[in-house]
DNA sequence: GCTCCAATGTTGATTGAGTCAATATTTCGA
DNA sequence: TCGAAATATTGACTCAATCAACATTGGAGC
């Protein structure tokens, strides 16, 4: 039996093989370059880091000092680097490029673009927006750190989003059928059309570049109570703190226009939420039997207090 | 001034040095392990291609024959491959694993196999499923062939996805506030609500791994007229057919449906749709300015006589 | 039949990549 | 002040990569 971990491995084995065959090309010696990809790796790093140690080119690009120290040799013989003694500490020696190897590295530049970009130009135009999409992911992935989560307001697309994840995770978690698609669909539209900024508001989460979660903010149907809505934490942010930072800041910002009282509905399979919402000081008030979504459900209601709290 | 294909290039340029710092070390030689990475190459050539000639596997990995040549006669004094003689000719020789080369590559694999593990698992989650949407979506860039699109039935997460896109490219192509998105949310939740399946249906283009188009049939408000609504292709998806795809199934479907004649509403700035239409046999019956989006729009009625065409 | 050509496989030669070990030098902290 | 740690270099070695030369074989074309 194979694991999703197994195919995991696989994927980004078979990856590796792809890159190493299709696009370990992008870098490698072009037809008469006087470069050699290591060389060139080298070059790379002489030119950002204006002036640096032989040692820092090392760590950065994982490469044995020795190694190093002997391309640096050769760029040296062939003009295109100078070393100075560094006054300040002279066991280390600044390299820089003389105007020779900057206009080796600019040569090489012009020729590495044109190879890349004659890569791009040759796919269609579906294939190139993966691979780049793709491509940019990974960089943001091994490069980007860790992923910051941010909170902003509504942008065109986002109700779409919200209704499109919510409704396939809870198909694949709950097996809810499409009605509960339907049902967000209306209230979002429900939301947008009904929208008054002094009484409604809403927020996305998001994290290395996608959806994390939302959570809305409605106007109830007595005055001074508001209504949480569609609280939503996407499979792969949980543990970020991202449901209590939404769940906070929406009942802040209720605090603020005025609310005194805030509830919401859920069903009682939403654990996790249940766990927010507890965490938040909301309480049980209602819970009563219904048949939603293609199964047999505990419809809840939970209210909080926003006077008589923190 | 930069533009878009120069920032392409840097993406896929900064990719490329991300992966060989970060990413290259995956197959690397692993303490101790009696293969380098060239010859691990090979070693999974020969396992994969149960027999083949050498010449096989330098085009397989872009590598000179002489390497190759050297690397298999390494691997013969170890005892992990054999070369029998072609019968059918003399100059082919056939590689194969013995039990020792069997034993050998089985142990790489178990070891490749738990350093990829142990890397999947050393990232956090939102990090691992990026990192292996990405791979997988690469994979398929370079090793899927050319992109098929396909026609499909509706899904959870389906109508939210055609909110999402539309309101999302709209918005940006021309400037249609979220006015669109909530119109179409309600439209698509009116859909699934009064969806009989006999008289609507649907269909999402995928191509890729991702949607690449939607259309809808929907009953008129007269008997015997259908409405055709929502027809979308993705932009990057533009060019492959999928608009008339689209439009051609929808068409023969209402026909199936006995529907006689078919409407569709629509706003003169989208002329790629319109080329579409008119292409389909539909004919422009009604125009009517009309201030929609945040935009002054030309609404347009086409109409199609579905028992007098072909 | 024959010749020419292309493909296959091998070897030699050379340069660079990659690794390990040893060493000289310098700085910095205990 | 001493020793640890970092920097830079050199030697030694194996493999990767590339080019050139060459022998061998099968097949296309005559």
């Amino acid at each position: 039996m194979t694991t999703q971990h197994d195919r995991d491995v696989a994927t980004l084995r078979a990856f590796n093989r792809v890159y190493t065959s299709r696009l370990g090309l992008l870098d490698t010696h072009y037809d008469g370059s006087p470069f050699s990809l290591s060389e060139a790796r080298i070059l790379y790093e002489l030119k950002t880091r204006t002036t640096s140690m032989a040692a820092d080119i090392a760590r950065a690009l994982r490469l044995d000092p020795a190694q190093v120290s002997r391309t640096i040799k050769r760029f040296s013989t062939r003009g295109l680097v100078v070393a100075r003694e560094n006054p300040a500490h002279g066991r280390h020696q600044l390299l820089s490029l003389t105007e020779a190897g900057q206009t080796a590295f600019a040569a090489l530049e012009t020729r590495t673009r044109a190879a890349v970009g004659a890569l791009i130009d040759g796919l269609p135009p579906l294939q190139r927006s993966r691979l780049l999409s793709a491509a940019a992911t990974l960089n943001d992935v091994f490069d980007g750190g860790a992923p910051e989560v941010t909170l902003r307001g509504l942008r065109p697309g986002d109700l779409g989003m919200v209704i499109a994840r919510q409704a396939l995770v809870y198909a694949s978690e709950y097996d809810w059928n499409t009605d509960y698609e339907a049902l967000i669909a209306r209230i979002l539209a429900d939301f947008h059309d009904n929208f008054d900024p002094l009484k409604d508001d809403a927020w996305i989460a998001e994290a290395g570049g996608g959806m994390a979660g939302s959570i809305f903010l409605v106007r109830g149907d007595q005055a001074g109570t508001a209504k949480l809505r569609l609280l939503y934490v996407e499979p792969d942010a949980r543990g970020m703190g991202v449901g209590q930072r939404l769940v906070e800041t929406c009942i802040a910002r209720a605090r603020e226009l005025g609310y005194r009282r805030m509830v919401l509905w859920t069903v009682s399979v939403l654990t996790a939420a249940r766990r927010l919402y507890e965490r938040a000081g909301f309480t049980l008030v209602e819970e009563a039997p219904a048949h939603r979504f293609g199964h047999d459900l505990v419809d809840q209601t939970w209210a909080l207090d926003l006077e008589h709290e923190a």
